[in-house]
DNA sequence: TTTGAAATGTTATAACATAACAATTTCATG
DNA sequence: CATGAAATTGTTATGTTATAACATTTCAAA
């Protein structure tokens, strides 16, 4: 668990090695994802952004900075739920073959991890048996009730 | 490859079964959704429904019907891409563990088929090592070139 | 220091979805 | 058949998510 700073740190340097261009604003926003536990609305974050940075800012200011760091890979788009979170991999290698969300219904919680193998292997037997090609890392949502919420 | 009204049938003897009410309007927006080839937005559907059924229809209208063909197995939403498309399965078993769509960021198609029993039981195995519990039936979205789309 | 590309500011609007309440239809029961 | 509760549909309004379009500023390379 690195601290917020190094992570943004990480972010930057990630950012250079892909030729991308770490501005204040997407600094900005990307602190505003690290500094919650689940993940938020792109209107959610731009009422932060106005209060904590900038009062007049507007939705583009924020879909545009969170367009720049879902391609950097700095944060990811929820589509079932319409949401934006952090990576939760800034730190580590992060170079699996895909990614895992499972979303909780009952917190809201969010819970990121890496694709395993076998999984990958299997979901690659089944595009390739239809000949359809990947172009990205898939990004899969699955919801359903985290270990917290099952327990109460 | 069944027809349009045996299709039509067999949705309505699912309902049955399941406690759902087919209507007319229900079974209009299910009929739409069976006449095209790819998946479309609602308000895409709304605006062949005023055409085709009922020139005043409302937003609520078709969302109505949309939220009940879901539930009911007969259709399905594309959150990556906010469409909905009839489900490829109306007509046989459909006793899935989860379905996995081949959406095609080119020529704008899907192809539904069953996860393979092989890739459910390796997501399987990463819900358990999280503790996570699925309510639903997963649906998988994957996007990249189709077949047909590949060729060209 | 020019200069052109990238980023940001700003206004307006498009696209997607639902809340709330009224009216109507359906259907089991008396 | 009468009738009332529940489901469906009609209707108006609004909430939520996202982008188009164009002006302005910033920034790094030539
Ligand atoms: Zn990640
Ligand atoms: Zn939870
Ligand atoms: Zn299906
Ligand atoms: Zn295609």
């Amino acid at each position: 668990m690195s601290g917020l700073s190094q992570t943004l740190t990480r972010a930057e340097q990630r950012c250079q090695q892909q030729g991308g261009r770490m501005t204040t604003q997407r600094k900005q926003v990307l602190a505003l994802l690290l500094s919650q536990a689940g993940p938020q609305s792109a209107y959610q974050l731009l009422a932060q952004f106005k209060h904590q940075y900038q009062a007049n800012a507007q939705p583009p200011t924020i879909y545009r900075a969170l367009d720049f760091l879902v391609q950097q890979g700095l944060a990811h788009r929820l589509s079932s739920t319409n949401q934006y979170l952090a990576c939760g991999h800034i730190t580590c290698q992060h170079d699996h073959q895909g990614t895992l969300f499972l979303l909780c219904d009952t917190c809201g919680g969010v819970q990121e991890t890496p694709l395993l193998k076998g999984a990958v292997s299997q979901l690659q037997q089944q595009l390739g048996r239809e000949g359809f090609q990947v172009q990205h890392e898939p990004l899969l949502e699955i919801h359903g009730r985290c270990a917290s919420c099952a327990v109460a």
